[in-house]
DNA sequence: GGTGTTGAAGCACGTTCGTGCTAAAAACTA
DNA sequence: TAGTTTTTAGCACGAACGTGCTTCAACACC
């Protein structure tokens, strides 16, 4: 019957210039008609496929949420199905750990979209469930990584739940300065930062 | 020969009014007029005391720097006073890292600034210079702390930093979900993250 | 070929923003 | 009391925002 369009696709594409104008302009710009010129459509267009602008802002922040979490799946099998104790699976590790950081373009747009959604999020009402769904989601995965890497601790389960919002702290934290301060927190300063808390969470573990 | 007013003041009191306003609806909510109705005051007024809207956000980033700041060189003085590997000292680390943390109401409205601020400078170029004295000021005492925790590894640089570094993500780190998820990192939780960080530092001070 | 649904575009309204500018009020001096 | 200067208050303008609503073009089906 009417114009054949993939809305999907389109949805994708709006997405996407949310994204990059998050990235570049914070996302206070992120208005319908920022975006709708971003996107090469008019206010009404972008408005046909997202009924207001919250709901353009929520379904963004959830594509983002999909599209990290997927990653760190994706890592997070590679570590599974890598031995333990083994080279190969110290890499896979750092290659997870190393899908919070924004190391290349794609990561930093991503990572700056994230951390604006998160943080709106203590003002949007709107917002709070994508953001909750957010940490747990990642919370979920950290913790898995941490019961591979050191199983004695999955007995006890605050042991457990401390040490991964310990990993995922120091994630959150390094991405932050790394997006903040990108000339004193390079990727180099990343890379042993990352590593120096890797050996802490191997030689230890647990004590008084 | 004009009315007596205590310039000084009422740009403190303008500069709270700034504050709780960030703390409770977000920085982008802190416009002139909304920071005029919150000090009670007129939007003329304000204005008399800062000449512009941008003025006002760098005068209240960087009053909310020396704050924090205080604070922590206040708590470091404490840390050094106390004898090296004695309880005390263990507490005053403590005291010193909760004060990164939104443990009571003062705390958290300055750390809700803090971050809005540190934020905002990555979009905002006034805010730009204001930012990096903050990280600057902040890993310098930080820097410290960990020189007076293992004086031995003073004497590689690198390692000094990579250490600050670690310590300040999780802090920061710690602080943002504190933040965004309170139901999660309660305060006990900070206080185990916490706590387990200290014990790594101590016990794996370097490695391969 | 006509028809009706859908994509795309735009107008209009009310709100909020920063800011230049004017004017009243207040308080101290002469 | 009259004058001077700071403080306070307010108006007006252009810009940007979300959103309700209307209009137009394009295409698939009967």
């Amino acid at each position: 019957m009417p114009k054949i369009v993939d809305a999907e696709a389109r949805r994708h594409e709006v997405v996407q210039a949310v994204f990059r104008i998050i990235a570049s302009d914070g996302l206070e710009r992120a208005s319908l008609r920022e975006v709708a010129d971003e996107a090469g459509l008019a206010v009404g267009s972008v408005r046909h496929y997202f009924a207001s602008s919250d709901e353009l802002l929520v379904f963004s922040f959830g594509a983002v949420i999909d599209r990290i979490a997927g990653r760190l799946e994706a890592s997070l099998a590679s570590v599974e199905d890598a031995s333990p104790e083994s080279v190969e699976q110290h890499n896979a590790v750092l290659n997870l750990l190393g899908q919070f950081l924004p190391l290349d373009e794609e990561l930093a747009v991503d990572a700056c979209v994230w951390m604006a959604f998160r943080h709106a999020a203590r003002i949007k009402p709107v917002l709070a469930a994508e953001a909750e769904r957010s940490h747990r989601t990642v919370a979920a995965i950290v913790g898995r990584l941490i019961m591979i890497l050191s199983p004695g601790e999955a007995d006890d389960q605050q042991t457990l739940v401390t040490v991964a919002e310990r990993l995922l702290a120091t994630m959150d934290g390094l991405c932050m300065h790394a997006l903040l301060q990108p000339e004193w927190m390079t990727a180099e300063m990343c890379s042993d930062v990352l590593m120096a808390h890797l050996r802490s969470l191997r030689t230890a573990p647990a004590g008084p």
